[in-house]
DNA sequence: GAATTGATGCGCT
DNA sequence: GCGCATCAATTCA
């Protein structure tokens, strides 16, 4: 293959437009787009909704000094420590009410592997990036980044390189949450060996080509 | 491979 | 005090 192979929107930012989508549709639409901290990541391979009206979201309960990043900009971060120990990144978007937001909850690791060994203290690739407190631990991220634009540096958040996602979108109910644990709003990329936890059979939901 | 448990900060009832 | 949007080590198989 040659030229022909590269797709149009490889490595360009995501459109901003994007992130004013309720956090179900732009989880989905996440994953196999490229996240980088200080040029450290790789592909995001598994994400979770949180709405404003979800009883497992951080915002269900209203602006908190916390969770204000969740009610700021759409397109910034949003990164709290979850357990007293470790460090997780969420996407802040918006249906029209503010407080939704995706958790970034795994990656493949592409780029920096160095400096993610380093950090987490494990070579393991598959345990590397896998789950958000992981991931958070190789990219370095912590409560500085809270509330930061996310198209700007020190973050790169584009179009994943090649082609649009290739495989099947795969969707089921969310991790480590007691609320509100049944709505389908996990999504992870079919065949990845990169996830936090695999995926029941059948939860496959789309072919993730379509645009937005 | 699957289940269990301790570590740990902090927002909330 | 209690309950987590978690992880790694340990135990059992």
């Amino acid at each position: 293959m040659t030229a022909e192979t590269a797709h149009a929107g490889a490595g360009d930012r995501l459109p901003p437009a994007i992130f004013a989508l309720d956090a179900v549709t732009l989880a989905r639409r996440l994953i196999g787009a490229t996240l980088a901290v200080d040029g450290v990541g790789g592909r995001i391979v598994e994400t979770e909704a949180y709405r404003r009206d979800d009883a497992a979201s951080h915002s269900f309960r209203g602006k908190t000094p916390r969770n204000r990043a969740m009610f700021g900009p759409v397109g910034h971060a949003y990164v709290y420590r979850s357990y007293g120990i470790h460090w997780c990144l969420n996407v802040v978007c918006d249906a029209g009410e503010p407080g939704s937001a995706v958790l970034i909850r795994a990656l493949e690791p592409l780029f920096g592997l160095d400096h993610m060994v380093q950090r987490r203290g494990l070579a393991d690739p598959r345990r590397l990036c896998a789950g958000p407190g992981r991931l958070a631990q190789a990219l370095g991220l912590d409560l500085s980044h809270d509330g930061l634009d996310l198209s700007r540096l020190p973050f790169r958040l584009t179009e994943g390189d090649g082609a649009p996602v290739p495989m099947p979108i795969l969707v089921g109910a969310r991790i480590g949450i007691s609320k509100a644990a049944e709505q389908p709003w996990r999504f992870g990329l079919a065949g990845s060996r990169h996830l936090s936890r695999p995926f029941a059979k059948g939860e496959i939901a789309s072919s993730g080509s379509e645009t937005v």
